[in-house]
DNA sequence: TCTTGAACCTCACGTTACGTGAGGGTGTAG
DNA sequence: CTACACCCTCACGTAACGTGAGGTTCAAGA
C-alpha cells in the first residue's frame, strides 16, 4: 500500500482544482481518509477510484447529488459501473455522429440549393441536445435492476471466457471484413460462416445466465444503436453471413 | 417567408425551456425579431439558426459570453462556423473513444490481475475530462485565421467539387480495405495505388486555395486525430499503399 | 533547531446558467 | 364576449464551483 495523497496531488493527477476537492468534501461526495495532525487532508488510493467514478458520471450528465445516492447505494457495484459507462460512452459517440450527420446534412442542402431547410435546421439544432439529461442515464442503466445484471455478468462468467470471446469476435470480424468479396458459394466463405455460428453460439452460452441481458442487446441491435462501432458486428456482417447461409440451401 | 414562431414554439422546436430563451433575450444573446402588440415575442427563421449556433457551441463548452462574442464578431462566418463545429465533434468522439478505451483497459487490468493498477485510474479519469474546456476550442478553431481558413475554402472550392471529392475518398477508401489482403505486386494493387495517387493530387489542387488549412490537416493527421474515424484513410491504409508503392521500385 | 517558502486551512462572497413560482396581461377559438 | 392556453415581468432559489483574504502547517535546508 502506497503513501497518502495530499490534496493537491490527488487533484493534479486527475486534473481537477483543489476548490472542487473541498466541494466534494463538503457534500460528503468524497471525504479524506484520514488528516495530519495539522488538518490537512489525507486521500488513500481508494479515493482515486472513487474520484474516477465521481468524475465519469459528472461528465455523463449526473448531478452532484444523485452520484452521491447512487456511490452510497448498498447494491452499487464498481464493476458493473464501468462496464455501464463504457457502454453509455459508446452510446454518447453514437449521438455525436448523429449531431455531426445532421450538420453535414444542413451544409450539403444549404450549398446544393443556396438557401436553408429550416426543418434540417431544427433536426441538427434537437440532435446536439441529445443525451444531456443525466436523469436518463440513471434510470435506464443504473437502475438496480440493470446494476444488478451487469454485475452478476461479471460474477457468473469467468472474466478470461468474456475476454476470449470478445477476442475471437475481432479476429472474425476482421476475416469477415476481408473476405466480403468472396463468392458465398466458396468453402472459404462457407468456413467463416461456420466459425460466425460457433462463436454466437459460445457467446450466447456465456452470457446465458441473464437471459434478460441478452434481450435487452438484442433490442439495441435492432435499434442500430452499435451501427458505426466496428468492434461490433455491423449490418453489412450479418448481411454477408446470411449470404453465405442462403447460398447453403441452394 | 413563412410565419412568425411563438416563443413557446420556437422552444418545443428545439428542445429548450422558455426561460432558457428569456434568459437568453435578456443577455442580448437572442433578440426576438419582433413582437405582437401586446409584447409577446416573435421569432424569425433567423433565430433558429441562431439558436442553432448557440446550442451546438454550448455543448461545446463555450460560456453565454464567449458565444455571444463569437456570434458578433465582424468576420463571423456561419458555414465555416458549421463545418468546425462538425470537425469539434468529431474530435469529441474520439476523445470519448479514448476514455472508453481507457476504462476498458482499466477493467481488463483488474480482472485479470485481481487488483487495480493505480496508474491506469488516473488515465481513465484524466482520459473522460478531456476536452471540457471551451476556451481551448475557441482558440484552437475560432480563431480568426482558422474562421478565414474555412470561409475561404467554401468560397473559392465549388461545393460540388468538394462533395465529389469526399464520395472519392469514400469509394476508394472501402476498395483499399476489400482487397488489404492483395499481394502490393498485383495489377489489382497498383491499380489502386494510382487511384490514390490521383484523388490526392486532385485534393490537394482542390484546397490549393489555402495552402495552410491543408498544412493544418497534415499535422492533425501526424497526430493522430483522425485515428478511429473511419471516413479517413487510416494508418492501415497509408501503410498499405506504401508497401505497393515500394513494390513498384523493386 | 530554526527558518522559509510552498502547500494547505477555513470562511465568505461572487458567478454562470438557468429553475421555479407569483401575480397578472394577451390571443384566439368557439 | 368569454374561456383557456399561452405569454409577460419581477424576483428569489440553486448547483457547482471560482476567487480572494487572512492565517496555519509541512518539509527541506542553513
Amino acid at each position: 500500500m502506497a503513501r497518502w495523497l495530499r490534496i493537491g496531488e490527488l487533484a493534479a493527477s486527475c486534473g481537477v482544482s483543489i476548490r472542487t476537492l473541498h466541494h466534494y468534501d463538503e457534500l460528503g461526495l468524497l471525504r479524506p481518509e484520514a488528516q495530519t495532525e495539522g488538518g490537512h487532508r489525507l486521500y488513500g488510493e481508494g479515493s482515486l477510484l472513487r474520484l474516477q467514478q465521481i468524475l465519469t458520471l459528472r461528465t455523463l450528465g449526473l448531478s452532484l447529488r444523485a452520484i452521491s445516492e447512487l456511490l452510497d447505494r448498498p447494491d452499487f457495484d464498481l464493476i458493473a459501473s464501468l462496464r455501464i459507462q463504457q457502454e453509455v460512452l459508446r452510446q454518447r459517440q453514437e449521438e455525436l455522429a448523429r449531431a455531426q450527420q445532421a450538420i453535414a446534412d444542413l451544409l450539403q442542402y444549404r450549398l446544393e440549393t443556396g438557401h436553408w431547410d429550416w426543418q434540417r435546421v431544427t433536426r441538427a439544432t434537437t440532435a446536439v441536445r441529445q443525451g444531456e439529461e443525466g436523469d436518463v442515464i440513471m434510470e435506464k442503466w443504473y437502475s438496480p435492476e440493470q446494476m444488478e445484471r451487469f454485475a452478476k455478468v461479471a460474477e457468473t462468467i469467468p472474466a478470461t471466457e468474456i475476454e476470449a470471446i470478445q477476442n475471437e469476435w475481432t479476429m472474425l470480424l476482421a476475416d469477415v471484413r476481408a473476405n466480403k468479396h468472396l463468392d458465398p458459394r466458396s468453402s472459404e466463405a462457407q468456413a467463416l460462416a461456420d466459425r460466425w455460428q460457433e462463436l454466437t453460439e459460445r457467446t450466447t452460452r456465456a452470457y446465458q445466465s441473464d437471459p434478460g441481458l441478452l434481450q435487452v442487446i438484442g433490442e439495441k441491435y435492432r435499434e442500430g444503436a452499435f451501427e458505426g462501432d466496428l468492434r461490433m458486428p455491423q449490418q453489412d456482417d450479418f448481411a454477408f453471413i446470411q449470404r453465405v447461409l442462403d447460398a447453403r440451401q441452394a
